[in-house]
DNA sequence: TGAACTCGGAGTATTTTACTCGGAATTTGA
DNA sequence: TCAAATTCCGAGTAAAATACTCCGAGTTCA
């Protein structure tokens, strides 16, 4: 029942990129020194955000990361999907899965239920949630 | 973001001993034939229920496990929490373990927020909750 | 007394997560 | 124009969590 640290990191970095919104992007090394996450890894988390389109990188010197849209417009349901994969709170939820018993199963009812709480309410809370209750 | 296959497989066992509630306890050979579960492996499951007060065993021949409480006063969160421990969504809110950043950490609030509003749903859906559900 | 059960502890195997490495490509400023 | 600062990409390895097994011992009952 855990969100993994690479969504996690991912959120921290992008409430960073949050304030800089509209301004000059920031790069990996900014990145991972005021969040405490390791270069190489945190590397590769930017990489699939921008590859889902939530963030947008600019090469070479002076380059980084920005938003790719505004913070009141990306919710903690993307991030965590673009990170994590499909939220499935079971394994037979899981569109690339099958599971063992299909019908007549007694639990994936109530699992799609809570599966589906879930995600509508990630889906409800953006990055400006976050970066207001920081300020707290 | 995943309940394990042990709480799920938990999940399922619990359905039966529900419909078995104040009738002859129900073997572990019988539950993980109904639910396609390795026996040794739903043997140490149901040992953790019981051990949790979900269950009570009776040793011996026609032995086996039963409800301890009735299905409407057993919750999911109950479950999920005897068998894959405090539900805590991110590293940081687990009791036991202790995180990178503490304070102006950015993601604590709403982590904290998202896990509360999930362990009170959970605690407000019971075993006679998933029995209804399987009827429909 | 022996078959049908659970108990308990100590394992192993598999999968997922977390993280690293190195070289190529891109941009900018001196 | 070249060197530094940066991202990009693919292929790894290391560590941790999950999933599952095994076996000998204790209980109960017919
Ligand atoms: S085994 Fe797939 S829904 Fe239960
Ligand atoms: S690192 Fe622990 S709350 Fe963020």
């Amino acid at each position: 029942m855990r969100v993994t640290r690479k969504s996690d990191y991912g959120l921290r970095a992008l409430c960073t990129l949050a304030r800089h919104y509209n301004r000059e992007p920031v790069s990996i090394g900014q990145l991972s020194a005021e969040h405490k996450i390791p270069e190489p890894f945190l590397e590769k988390i930017m990489q699939e955000l921008r590859e889902h389109g939530l963030v947008e990188a600019t090469h070479g010197r002076g380059g980084g990361y920005l938003l790719k849209k505004r913070p009141s417009q990306i919710s903690l349901r993307e991030i965590v999907q673009a990170l994590d994969g499909p939220i499935a709170l079971v394994t037979c939820l899981d569109p690339s899965l099958k599971c063992a018993i299909e019908d007549g199963c007694p639990t994936s009812p109530i699992w799609e239920i809570v599966n589906h709480q879930l995600e509508e309410y990630l889906a409800s809370l953006t990055l400006s949630d976050v970066m207001k209750l920081q300020g707290e």
